[in-house]
DNA sequence: TCGAAACCTGAACCATCTTTCAACTATCGA
DNA sequence: TCGATAGTTGAAAGATGGTTCAGGTTTCGA
């Protein structure tokens, strides 16, 4: 007695041709969106990637901001998975934050269009922008408190700190990773787990 | 023998009446821009909200984008001087780096628009979006540097931690100034300046 | 005072896209 | 096999909004 999983676009194909199609849709739109941006992308340059008519869009989905809502949907999940991937096994708490980063950062390089696209987002639909990141922040949070129970960690960390650690993560990515593939994902991973693990003060001397 | 100074706009008035009604474009386009996005806002909405006809924009803006480029110059020029203010006769490198925190929360509170402006500028010219935060980040990591070079910090900063810095005085900003104005800009800030002062490890007991 | 340059005006032009639709084809269960 | 449903097609309608322009008014130095 679930309900029947409600999804994001409400057109949901009944055939395998119709599957195929819909799929073809949501990838040529991740490349016309990343490219683009959502603005200068237009629904013929996705169909026109698919390969499809253009009519055919609107069997699958009622509008541009539909589609794209879609995409910024699954590429959340996929973010998502792959965070819970990279720390999969990790023992320590310091240890975990810094696996995540090293992994964020490496998925960054592989998938430029899908960070260009999330943080789009926030200019075409706020609510799903803000949707993401305070997704992202619990899931931060959550390690953080699992690193105060064990004792590895300030017992005072709140949501606050998940935001700064969330912050310094992103735009180590956007810098070291997005924009430039210089170095490895090691070098500015280290700087944001030395800067976690004893801050940027001169040791007491 | 100074350059006339290379304004961001090529067309400038040469009349007080001409002055006032930049003035008048810049401040309407604010406005639109904050309210409703780089491509909802029209120009026919600035000019509305200027007070001026339709035609007469294009006698100071060649184009929407050049309008939105001098406005992201002016305000990036802003958010530099308040810093730079903020910090005005604080003495101590962790002190400064707090003050600068709570001086950018306070002055986001008072001016959402120009952090929605400045960060839409992403999709809008990539160019001046890095600017921005390159010009950010260079003054961070010139504050880290005296830090380092008084002894108060680590000697092994650089510019990928005035990155991360950064990045959690945004994500701070964004979520405890922009989306909230819970709380006073002092806790987020105390946050931040105590992962700089310590780090989030336990005290090795 | 006077004329040239600066500035203002808003209707109309134009290019661009999103969305609709009526006719056509493929799929698939019975 | 066959009929009903799902899916496909692309031309054209419709809307939007950036940009132009020709004819006015204001400003200001000489």
């Amino acid at each position: 007695m679930t309900t029947p999983e409600p999804t994001v676009s409400a057109k949901v194909p009944r055939t395998e041709r119709g599957r195929r199609t819909l799929r073809k849709l949501l990838d040529a739109a991740a490349a016309e969106f990343g490219e683009r941006g959502f603005h200068e992308a237009s629904i013929s340059g996705i169909t026109r990637r698919a390969g499809t008519a253009l009519g055919s869009f609107y069997t699958y989905f009622d509008s541009k901001d539909a589609i794209f809502r879609a995409l910024v949907d699954d590429m959340s999940q996929r973010v998502g998975a792959e965070a819970r991937q990279a720390i999969d096994g990790v023992t320590g708490a310091l240890a975990t934050e810094r696996a995540a980063l090293t992994g964020f950062l490496a998925f960054a390089r592989e998938h430029k269009e899908i960070y260009r696209i999330i943080d789009e987002s926030e200019f075409v639909d706020a609510a799903i922008f803000r949707d993401h990141y305070e997704r992202t922040a619990s899931r931060i949070h959550a390690r953080l408190e699992a690193g105060m129970e064990a004792g590895e960690l300030r017992d005072d960390l709140d949501e606050a700190h998940a935001w700064a650690i969330m912050g310094m993560n992103v735009f180590l990515g956007l810098r070291y990773a997005v924009w430039s593939d210089a170095g490895t994902a090691d070098d500015a991973a280290e700087i944001a787990a030395s800067i976690l693990e004893k801050g940027i003060a001169a040791k007491p001397s």
